[in-house]
DNA sequence: TGGCGAATTAGACAAAGTCCAGGTATTAAC
DNA sequence: GTTAATACCTGGACTTTGTCTAATTCGCCA
């Protein structure tokens, strides 16, 4: 799917972000493709055709936008940060070898049995991994 | 709980791996403290009194323990990988202020309806995080 | 047009982890 | 005991991901 210029700038309104120019470059990127992509996929896929943001500007805008919930940090690889623009409530199933993420539907799958946490903390979220490899042949 | 030098070198035979010293006295501190502990505090405790053992060798020797099945990676934390010297099922409660693990038991909990993998892959592991902070005062 | 706050930038920096070439132990054989 | 073979360990250089800072630039509005 892709997004147009209007449509991106209302959601980034809608999450109190002023719409510049790299921010606009840097949601296309992530929300027109709607893959997990590292911090250094999103520079160059924002650089592709000429240099249009730096580093410290990818890296400050998917803090801000984590921030403000506009996607979610996918913890799964010690080596980087995966950032996800789906922030519907869903899990993920992990390709170890091939390093690919998808995605696992959250209403397909129940948890029960989760511990009382104490009573002045709150949950920020509950992630599930599932991780694979191609069998052993 | 604390373990003997013999129990030691006996765990670690029983996973093909040559119990030297360095070895053992990483063994020592994840076995006995049985926290989650990241590289650079196993680094730090092993060489408490005098020092031991190198950041190269802590960091072979966490790899080693890992690929040998003798203790598991989580990872929680985008900044560094925590080991945990237990590898029996179970899932982990992480306060997101202070960075401290908690184990969730794997029989306290039932999860259903994780989705079919292809055939030709097997899972290597079902990673449940919660993640909580204190409440807003 | 000019001025102001917000945003962006280059590049230095930091921290976690890996790599390599050389040195040290341990074992085994003589 | 010496020697040889092998496995292990080490300092330090290096890599990668991410952060920080001080200076510049942008965009807006009076």
């Amino acid at each position: 799917m892709s997004y147009s210029r209007d449509a991106l700038i209302s959601l980034l309104q809608r999450h109190d972000i002023g719409p510049t120019h790299q921010r606009l470059e840097i949601a296309q990127v992530l929300f027109s493709r709607g893959e997990h992509l590292a911090a250094e996929q999103i520079l160059a896929l924002v650089n592709e055709h000429r240099a249009e943001t730096s580093k410290a500007t990818v890296y400050n805008t998917l803090n801000l936008f984590r921030d403000r919930g506009l996607i979610r940090e996918v913890i799964v690889d010690p080596k980087r940060v995966f950032y996800d623009p789906n922030t519907q409530p869903h899990h993920h199933l992990y390709n170890v070898d091939s390093g690919e993420i998808t995605d696992i539907p959250a209403d397909d799958l129940v948890v029960s049995g989760l511990p009382e946490l104490p009573p002045d903390m709150v949950t920020t979220g509950v992630d599930i991994i599932v991780r694979m490899r191609a069998r052993q042949p």
